[in-house]
DNA sequence: TAAAAAATTTAGACTTGTCTAAAAAAGATG
DNA sequence: CATCTTTTTTAGACAAGTCTAAATTTTTTA
């Protein structure tokens, strides 16, 4: 069908797209670690596809064609990721490379399947959404942790920065997925935040604080 | 690491040595669907990588180091096999085009979770010896269901060719992996055997019984 | 609004893996 | 052993995806 290349350009596209209405060649080549001409020679090949709308520096956004391919390898890429903690015992931080060459296996039969055996999940391990085999996504209103105020509280839901060294960090302080924290009192020197959370009190910085994501 | 042209390669060489001491580039070109320039290509490559013995017409062996590789990706192919059939309920003629994707999955801890979280199979769906964590296979001695005289009688543990169609034939004649037969008649026009199953007598080609594989 | 800066595209090259056609080597046959 | 056939390698080309350097367009700034 698609490459792997294509694939993962469309993904990323998709992935900023969620933040941008369009997508601008060096965003695209800073996330895929590539330079911008390699962008441009690839933007080419998904409009001759019909994957992309592509207007010469006026960046891009994805058809319908498109979209359905990203969201697809999306989904795999997150249901791969919740077969490995939940069925291989890994960490949540350990898994995103893993998924990233598992979202390639191209057998739908197949992710509709694993879909089942797991149960139907609906978000992996790092709180975002699996899409289903439909293609829709359930996506959730969340919040960075940074933006209530002291004595309102929320359920850990999602992170935003999916990096080893946040996740782990994470682990550590036990503020995972589905943990109530409630704000005690915000810093104003630096805007760090002191939470409550099962009965113990953690300090997080204001960086920590909005990457932690929380619904009310 | 190793491409993914590299690793069928290796992967190619090794299945085709078990029955040649020297494989040819023409039987590698043949097995792999490419053409023999292609093939001395790659052995060059692969004959720098020390990965492969090869000597110009003279056809090629794995090394030590090639040999781990293959037997690796085997491992991996026969594991996702097993999955697949197992976890997944597909029919041992639908995995082998999914695993021959899932076997370039690179992660060994990966693969080590995944063979632990089955319980350390020891054959795949078609009988195959899963090699183990340290490269070691278990290849068992298989004679073909046609190499045996009446009144003989053997447990089908594997098969020759790994074709869907084979595989499906077979399925529906209930000639599947542990069922025990015996030889009730040979045909002497045809080779053609009358086979005793469960009760049943079924009678099955020449051809067949050359690829349908009994331990005594 | 003209020059400077930043973003993007184009031009040309390189790598991997493939192909066809031609040359060379090995093996078979009389 | 000379020739014919088969196998294998070499030569040259191509597509995908990437790169650097240069040109072009857009955006910012004075
Ligand atoms: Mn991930
Ligand atoms: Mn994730
Ligand atoms: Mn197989
Ligand atoms: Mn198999």
């Amino acid at each position: 069908m698609n490459t792997l290349a294509e694939e993962n350009y469309l993904k990323s596209i998709y992935h900023l797209a969620l933040s941008n209405e369009n997508v601008s060649t060096n965003q695209l080549a800073a996330l895929l670690k590539t330079k911008a001409s390699s962008v441009t020679d690839m933007l080419k090949k998904l409009a001759d596809k019909e994957l992309i709308n592509y207007t010469p520096y006026q960046g891009v956004n994805l058809t319908v064609a498109g979209e359905k391919i990203a969201v697809n390898i999306i989904r795999k890429h997150r249901l791969w990721e919740y077969f490995l903690v939940e069925k291989l015992s890994f960490k949540w931080d350990q898994v995103h490379d893993m998924a990233e060459e598992m979202e390639h296996i191209s057998s739908n039969e197949l992710i509709n399947r694993l879909d089942k055996f797991m149960g139907f999940p609906k978000y992996d391990p790092h709180g975002d959404p699996i899409p289903d085999c439909n293609g829709l996504v359930k996506t959730h209103d969340l919040k960075p942790v940074s933006s209530i105020t002291p004595n309102q509280s929320g359920t850990i839901c999602g992170v935003r920065d999916h990096s080893t060294l946040f996740l782990q960090y994470l682990e550590k302080q036990s503020l995972t997925i589905g943990k109530t924290v409630e704000v005690v009192e915000i810093i104003e020197f630096d805007h760090s935040m002191i939470l409550q959370m099962e009965g113990k009190r953690i300090q997080i910085s204001r960086e920590v604080a909005n990457n932690l994501l929380i619904v009310l």
